[in-house]
This record gives structure tokens, sequence and C-alpha cells, in this order.
DNA sequence: CCACTCTTCTGGAATCAATCAAGTTTGCGC
DNA sequence: GCGCAAACTTGATTGATTCCAGAAGAGTGG
């Protein structure tokens, strides 16, 4: 497992990059991150689980939260969903959200940077983000509607 | 109070209009929801017992599910905040939403139909709604901050 | 290499929005 | 008015998330 050992190597290096401590729970958690691209909560846990049994749920909503606040990871929170976390940040993309089964799927953003979009009437507020959920039916729950 | 009668009796039609029945509770829901552009369900419950001291929470989010399903209210559910709803439909705005006070404004779609911007990638989803989030800081916060 | 300190983690309880279930009331067509 | 189905009341329950107190561990200086 070597590859691992190189990987698990980078994510300390970004852990330190933001002054936080290289603990076993937070490269656990960036390793579930790096292999499920939209990941809730839960499925964390699972994962983190998988490998080291003794974790408990707290130290995952810590971690997360941790990093969060260092920038490192983005909390995605549809309406009627779960938050879900990805490692993909900085870029500024976009997400397409299935209503039936609640997939989600990365959308590039044209412009790159925030904010992409300009409010017509902004009421006064300053804006520093524009945050676009595209809603849809994934291909699976277009077609066969088997899937759920 | 002849002008609440006049509007009461317009909530009425817009009820028989999507075959719901006439009941206190939905009149008072919608007269919150008149009265205050994004409100949260919290707020609508001791808005509408201010009049009806009787009415359950139950029956509040009977009403507002009832009312969102016949598409009378939208429900907006910013990331980190609780469900919001609001009277405006058929319009396709969108909205502006502070982060520290979690303020809400509407903000004009130019296109003014779904959906109003179209994906570069849409990894084969069928799209038909495109959601925009405005995030930003409202006026009271950005100066003040006292209101925090 | 060891001790110290502060952060992080563990385990468990608490909170809050929202939903579910059972029984009662009520709007409204007849 | 009658009766039925929709809607409401009461009360319990779920599920995600947070709070709390004490234990463990990471990093630092000796």
């Amino acid at each position: 497992m070597a590859i691992v050992g190189a990987v698990t190597s980078d994510f300390e290096a970004q852990l330190r990059a933001v002054s936080l401590r290289v603990t076993r729970p937070r490269l656990a958690v960036l390793a579930a991150l790096r292999d499920h691209p939209h990941i809730d909560t839960d499925t964390v846990i699972k994962l983190v689980r998988a490998d080291h049994p003794t974790v408990s749920h707290q130290a995952i909503y810590d971690v997360l939260r941790a990093l969060r606040d260092a920038g490192l990871v983005r909390r995605i929170q549809p309406a009627g969903a779960t938050a879900r976390y990805e490692s993909r940040v900085g870029d500024n993309h976009h997400h397409v959200v299935c209503r039936s089964c609640g997939a989600v799927a990365d959308v590039d953003c044209p412009v790159g940077h925030a904010p992409c979009l300009t409010a017509s009437d902004d009421h006064g507020f300053v804006v520093d983000e524009a945050e676009v959920v595209y809603w849809g039916t994934c291909p699976d729950c277009a077609t066969g509607r088997t899937t759920q």
C-alpha cells in the first residue's frame, strides 16, 4: 500500500498547511472525501469506522467542521437533504441534483471564480458568492426508473 | 376590518381553486405568509397562534405541505438554516441570503422562467430548474454590525 | 527521550426541526 | 341536517446535529 502511504502524507501536508494537528480521524476523513466526491456525514462515519472502529461520531462532526473552517472541504446542502461534503474547493463550481434519488454531480462554472453571477438588484447586500443548484432527474431515474 | 375580510375571501378563493378545504388554520397561514415574505416554520406557528391559540404545530406542518403541494407557496432552505416559506411563486425569482443574520431578500430573475441557466455539462441529467442563492452580507450586518 | 500543555477525541446526553400514529373534529357534498 | 373523507389535536418518535465533561494524544521545550 505504498500509494496509500504517499497520499496519506499528502493529507498530512494539507493539514499542517492550515495549522491543524495530524490525527488518524482527520486522515481517515480526508481519505473518505477523496474516494467519494459528494459524501454525507453518515457515510463518512461508516467509512472511517471501517478502518478505525473506535472513532466517535462527534469526532467526525468536529473534523468536518475544522476542515470546513480551514477551507479544505466545502459543505453543500441541497434543500430537503442531509449535509454533504466535498474536497473539491477553490474553483467555484456548481452542482446538479437529482430530485428523485438525490444524486449529485459537479458542474463547472464557466467563470471559475466567485461571484460568477451578479444580482439584478442586490438590495444593498454585499454579495461574495453565487451558488447555483441545477435541479432535475439523473440518467438512472430518467430511463430505467428502476433505481428507486 | 373590512379589508381583512376581503383578503380572507381571496385566500378562500385560492384554496378552492386547488381543491383544498377552507379552514381557519389554512387562512391564518396564508395571512402570515402574505405579511412576511420569507418566514420560517416556527414564526408561522407563533403568528397563527396569536389569532388561534389552539392550532397545533402539526397542523402548521400539514398546511404548509398541502400549500406547497398545491403550488401556492414555495419552500426555500438555504444551507445551514431552517426551512422558510414564501407565497411569491411562478416567476422563478432567486434569493440573496445574509451569512451572518440569515436575512433573505428577493432577486428578480432576468429570464423569468425555469430553467434560467443551462449547465455547461449536465452529466446526462434532465435539468428543469436552476436555483440561485447569492451569499453575502446584508446592509445592517455590513455597516453597524450591531444587529448581528 | 520525557514531561507538559493544549488541542482533539470519546461517550453520553440534550436539542431542535420535522415526521408519524391514533383518535377526534369539521368542512362540504348530498 | 347526515355522513364521509379530509383535516386537526395530542403525544410520541425519529434523525441530524450540537453540547458537555473527562480521557487521550499531538506537538513543544527541556
